[in-house]
RNA sequence: GGCUGGGUAGCUCAGCUGGUCUAGAGCGCGCGGCUCAUAACCGCGAGGUCGAGGGUUCGAGUCCCUCCCCAGCCA
């Protein structure tokens, strides 16, 4: 690329305002983010759109129940897509909205050129028009008793369309010439098939509505809203379209410019009012390629206009396998996600979790998982480690490389390999592999630790100037980390270059920062726990809500009888159980559980709360001071909104009394019952 | 129904044009080591018929055929 093309543009689509972002949404724009600043540290002028697509009948409909203009009410919800943005770490974009008179302007001059040049006629058109996702649907689409459907209209209007058709074999010429259009492949050759297949032409008004943009040449319709709302790349990205007309019409654009996919930056110099245009990649879910990769390279081969570079195809989400769905009430929020691993932890897991294209599955469990053993086991704790020890053997200074050996050696090669493959992983949107690449020299550099035991230098004077070579060698390839890591986790990338005391922020540098290296001598900031571990089995305590098994019943349990039909244990299944002897300091009633006492117990540990079903048979004054018997090991979990950290056995009859447990004489709390 | 891509350790998946794959990684599990560190870190183990069957080849997760199952796109 040449500087005269140094500026790098991408979209995500402009989003339909008509409920709160989800990860479905916010993964798609953290995409964008994370691109945009990889790309900045590039050194490249990079810029993001986003946006609202606030012209389809639902949201119109939605508006009107509530009682307000389509405007109003998007004006409400805008700020929630905005905050969310925000809490994920995406800051430096542009909001386009379709409602934004500017990009009325460009719609209308857009269209009106290419109703001058033919490429649109009136027809008419008649079907089932899907209110919700704003299409008429095709016949097979069309179900058994469509009068029956909430959201089907039988609609027979007037129309204009626009030549798709006539356009099939410049698609396929334009595709055959970019093969590097639509990434994935997989996505590229559905797409080749259809286009193979044959092209109809296609709706692009819509009359009895005023919620739109007019057609200039016919003020009864509105432009259907897909083909206005495509455009709102252009709006957003500077495009000056009356500027541009201007040259147009001078004879300097398209004749200079074939075929259209081969403009260059460079060439539009002499047209300063392209901006940010033509776009570099339009980002997307699966569902809508179809409109950026034929109907949107049709629209701008008929304008006349330079035409974007790619586009990234992404998958779904799901949710412990199952689609995420609001009726299945299974949609999950980005922010219970932030609230639990941060911000860089939904942003890794999102991009670590997803190779290339595919559809992805959130859990909380695997969140969990990759915050713990990724962000803070692996990097968290390898900068800790680090920097604590420098502080105990070097004053907090890094210090010099004096002896080198092999290993020293392998290391900084490695490190030089992972910079060369992330950097052109990043280039191709690979951003799992990538991840995995760096985070496989995290794991190099803990296990370099390991191999050189820099710790000994305290009972092993001489060893010291092997020693010092080890932890320069380690800060720089942490700071190689950071500065690589950075677009996908800024906000610890950030924290950890304060640790190591650096200048600037990750964020704000660029790659020639990749060449320097810390020097001798440098004073580091003492350390603390970045990214903090979360403790799994707590959350699920804490997530699971009591309802059943508090009166101690066990449902017969099929998954673990079936070994020889007898419930016979091994030694080894009984140790497995912690029995301890604890006395109850305190003993209360539970609010609204007539079953449930809470108790406070002296388990010679530093003690702990227990709920226990045994309100019917013991009154709390008389239970405190008494000893009893307790799991100690069972994992916590809430009941009636209190934490229970353990059992406390009892006896219970066939006739159902039940009788505490307790040693028959006293013995000290903490004692183990074997 | 057509087209495309898959079915590899308990789980999630790597394995390009056939031979260092006598099949790998991460997590989970088991055992061990270390103690600088956020109960973190490091090492070892699993004996997986690489979906089933057949074929090509000196040699096949890796190529060909048939079948079963799953996913995507289209009809």
């Amino acid at each position: 690329m040449t500087s005269a093309d140094n500026k790098y543009y991408l979209t995500t689509p402009i989003y339909y305002v008509n409920f709160k972002p989800h990860v479905g949404t916010s993964y798609t724009t953290i995409l964008a983010d994370v691109t945009i600043r990889q790309r900045r540290f590039l050194g490249m002028d990079a810029m993001f759109l986003t946006g609202s697509d606030e012209h389809s009948q639902n949201i119109a409909d939605l508006a009107a129940a509530a009682g307000k203009t389509p405007l109003a009410y998007c004006d409400e919800i805008i700020p929630k897509f905005k905050e969310c943005w925000a809490a994920c770490r995406v800051d430096d974009y542009r909001f386009e909205r379709t409602s934004d008179e500017r990009h009325h302007n460009l719609v209308r001059t857009f269209w009106q050129r290419i109703f001058e040049s033919g490429d649109v006629y009136k027809g008419e058109y008649s079907g089932w028009y899907h209110t919700s996702d704003n299409r008429f649907l095709d016949e097979d689409e069309v179900p058994e008793n469509p009068e029956t459907h909430p959201r089907l209209k039988f609609i027979t209007e007037e129309a204009y369309y626009f030549r798709l058709s006539k356009y099939q074999q410049w698609l396929e010429e334009f595709h055959a010439a970019n093969p590097e259009f639509i990434v994935p492949d997989f996505r590229r050759n559905e797409m080749l098939k259809r286009i193979e297949g044959g092209l109809k032409d296609i709706c692009i008004s819509r009359s009895g509505t005023d919620w739109g943009i007019r057609l200039p040449w016919d003020g009864g319709h509105v432009f259907y809203v897909w083909i206005e709302a495509l455009l709102t790349y252009m709006t957003g990205s500077g495009f000056d379209i009356d500027a541009f007309e201007k040259t147009f019409s001078a004879g300097k654009s398209r004749e200079v410019r074939e075929p259209l996919w081969d403009t260059r930056r460079a060439d539009l110099q002499s047209q300063p009012e392209t901006n940010y245009w033509p776009c570099d990649l339009h980002l997307m879910a699966k569902d809508i390629p179809w409109f950026h990769v034929v109907i949107w390279p049709a629209m701008l081969a008929s304008y006349g206009a330079p035409l974007p570079r790619q586009a990234f195809v992404h998958g779904y989400w799901n949710f412990d396998g199952e689609k995420m769905s609001k009726s299945l009430g299974n949609v999950v929020d980005p922010y219970d996600a932030i609230e639990l691993v941060g911000v860089d932890g939904l942003r890794y897991f999102l991009m670590r979790e997803v190779p290339l294209g595919l559809d992805g599955n959130f859990n909380y469990e695997a969140l969990i998982s990759r915050f713990n053993f990724d962000l803070a086991n692996d990097l968290g704790n390898l900068v800790h480690r680090t920097v604590s020890m420098i502080h105990q053997s070097f004053e907090g200074r890094v210090p010099e490389v004096l002896a080198v050996t092999d290993l020293d050696e392998a290391i900084e090669r490695q490190r030089r390999e992972t910079i060369d493959n992330v950097l052109e992983m990043y280039a191709g949107f690979r951003y799992s592999e990538l991840l995995q690449e760096l985070w496989a020299l995290i794991g190099e550099a803990n296990r370099y630790i390991d191999e050189k035991k820099p710790w000994e230098v305290k009972k092993n004077p001489e060893r010291r100037d092997e020693i010092a070579t080890v932890f320069n060698r380690l800060v720089n390839l942490i700071r190689s980390v950071l500065l690589l890591a950075a677009p996908v986790i800024p906000e610890g990338a950030s924290k950890f270059w304060q640790i190591l005391n650096l200048e600037g922020d990750p964020s704000a540098l660029t790659v020639d920062a990749l060449a320097d290296s810390v020097s001798a001598g440098h004073q580091l900031n003492p350390s603390e726990p970045v990214y903090r571990r979360l403790d799994l089995n707590k959350l699920r305590a804490e997530q699971d809500p009591p309802e059943v098994t508090e009166d101690g019943k066990k449902p017969a349990d099929q998954a673990d009888d079936n070994q020889s039909g007898t419930n016979v244990i091994t030694i080894d299944d009984f140790i497995q159980v912690q029995l301890r002897v604890a006395r109850i300091l305190k003993a209360e009633k539970v609010e609204k559980a007539d079953k449930l006492l809470c108790l406070q117990l002296d388990d010679g540990q530093g003690g702990r709360q227990i709920l226990a079903g045994i309100a019917q048979w013991y009154k709390p004054e008389e239970l405190e001071g008494r000893q009893v018997v307790i799991v100690a090991n069972l994992a916590p979990r809430k009941l009636r909104g209190l934490m229970s950290e353990g059992m406390v056995l009892a006896a219970s009859d066939s006739e159902g009394r039940l009788a505490l447990v307790s040693p028959v004489s006293e013995v000290s709390a903490g004692a183990e019952v074997r």
